[in-house]
DNA sequence: TAAAAATACTCCATAGGTATTTTAT
DNA sequence: ATAAAATACCTATGGAGTATTTTTA
């Protein structure tokens, strides 16, 4: 059974007659007998009862010809789909990002990409490096947005933007008259750090390296899982100071008094912030659109990178 | 698109790799590969993103695997229709009588054809032989029982009994005491009639033929369209008499002793009683079904054609 | 290096065409 | 005699095979 052949027996019962049937099909008469044929000898029944003057249909052939009809509707409905499929801006787009990066692009990105792709909505995850590059991995998700590195076999990273840290401290802080701070300062400071599995964490750590105090074994019990928002309330009530990425430095609202910001005297540590998705991810557009949208953030500090070119890992 | 690449991508869909589903389909793995790839050229969408260790279907490539799961549902379907109408003893018989034979005969038929054929209910029309034979041609119904001759081009006809003509006259009437009826003797009579249309109307005029006085115009405009039954209540009346089929003037009931029936002296008129149907018409045991149901039928007076063959015109 | 899909090619089944015959009115 | 479907026969597309290459983890 073909589905050929279901076009041409529902074009028969249609017109009760091979002839015209085979014109509306834009075959040859004969093909369209041998085809309805094969399939009633395929069926083992008569669909039609030949007449001299006339077809008729017979009893099993109007049941089979209408489910044939929904069979031919079925299939193109197929085609619809396709259709509308092959628009890599319509349908969701699964996206993760970390937790020291989503919380602060997010809320911009998502109106920018509506305008661009309207028909595309972002199904949102937060969470670690590991966990969201197991998830692309296995295809739960599309595209992450994260920190370099993220070599990983199968994944293409393309580069956004290079994010310079900041550090945030008490207002009334002995620094609070520097311009800039070195990074070599931070040594003899309280430094709170979020807890281990952040990617943030590990980069704050090399940038310090052989700051002997930075790592403060109490503190970081506390903060197990918390997030950049407590340390920020935890700096702002005194209890130290710490290192953040500048697009979370710059977020302050309510404490704006209580904590001082500075930038790090050039060159300070940094991080680049990338887009990474499966090589075999079809939908090119949707994370060239994905792309444009977060260079069309306005984030404070940081350093965009519209001429970066995928890397293949 | 063809229902055999539907197969695959549902195939593929459910094994997540190309190898297996190849021989889940009992095809090689590159049969399959090349069929896919014709599919999504054709849709013009990927539907899988091939990862070197494992296979993943797209957000469109799912729906339309969906969709194609129910092409092809639809598509088994149409082989159980076929399955249960390879039974040509499965599904409704459309079946004309005309008005002087079914009344009689299908009380009995029913039940017997029911036993023979449970699943094929027998859908029944009453009506002249020319309106039956235009709808048998039509394809309206499928098969009919009439009266000889049935010349029709494209119609088979097979005889089933034949039926003697009987006599029927008020209880009281002078012919009481008679065995037999000589045809001539009805010349004589006031003899009543059906309403022109009637095929027995002008098989009784044919063999009353000489018979002066049969025809009585005003009664007959009082018959016009009536049935059989009328005629006999009339005679029941004591109006006159009347020349029935065998099996309508046996199957008094009530009027048992308002009337009385006489057979003819041989060699008396008679009818035969075919059944006739499309040559075309598929279901051949259905059409024989019916005959053995009909010589089944306990008819009283007939006499069964039962070696009769059938022919056509 | 190993596993899997894609490619190259070959072959044959069959869908489709044209010409003709059969059938039925 | 005419109209319509069936049949005969031929061609070419493409579905399926085997062998091999490419890809990627």
């Amino acid at each position: 059974m073909t589905l050929t052949e279901l076009r041409y027996i529902v074009a028969v019962a249609r017109e009760k007659h091979f002839g015209r049937a085979s014109e509306k099909c834009f075959v040859s008469q004969p093909t369209l007998s041998v085809a309805i044929k094969k399939l009633e000898d395929e069926l083992g029944i008569a669909l039609f009862e030949r007449g001299a003057n006339e077809v008729r249909v017979t009893e099993v052939g109007s049941r089979v010809i209408e489910q044939a009809q929904r069979v031919l509707e079925a299939a193109a409905a197929i085609k619809h789909i396709a259709t509308a499929g092959k628009d890599d801006l319509n349908g969701p787009l699964r996206f993760g990002a970390i937790y020291t990066v989503g919380p602060y692009v997010t809320p911009q990105l998502i109106p920018l990409l509506h305008k661009r792709a309207p028909k595309m909505p972002l199904l949102i995850q937060e969470n670690y490096t590991a966990k969201l590059g197991e998830m692309l991995k296995n295809g739960d998700i599309d595209l992450i947005l994260l920190s370099e590195p993220f070599d990983e076999p199968g994944i293409v990273t393309h580069a956004v933007y290079d994010e310079p840290f900041r550090v945030v401290m008490p207002a009334q802080h002995a620094w609070a008259g520097k311009a800039r701070i070195a990074v070599a300062d931070l040594c003899g400071e309280n430094l709170l750090l979020l807890s281990s599995g952040n990617c943030f964490r590990d980069q704050v750590l090399q940038a310090c390296a052989g700051a002997r105090r930075a790592v403060n074994a109490g503190l970081q019990q506390t903060l197990e899982g918390s997030s950049l928002e407590t340390i920020r309330q935890m700096v702002a009530s005194g209890v130290g100071l710490t290192v953040l990425p500048c697009t979370a430095a710059e977020s302050r609202t309510a404490d704006t008094k209580l904590t001082a910001m500075k930038q790090f005297s050039p060159p300070g540590p940094t991080r680049r912030i990338a887009l990474a998705w499966r090589k075999s991810f079809p939908r090119v557009r949707a994370l060239q659109a994905v792309r444009e949208a977060l260079l069309a953030c306005n984030l404070p500090g940081v350093t965009l990178l519209p001429k970066a070119a995928p890397v293949e890992h």
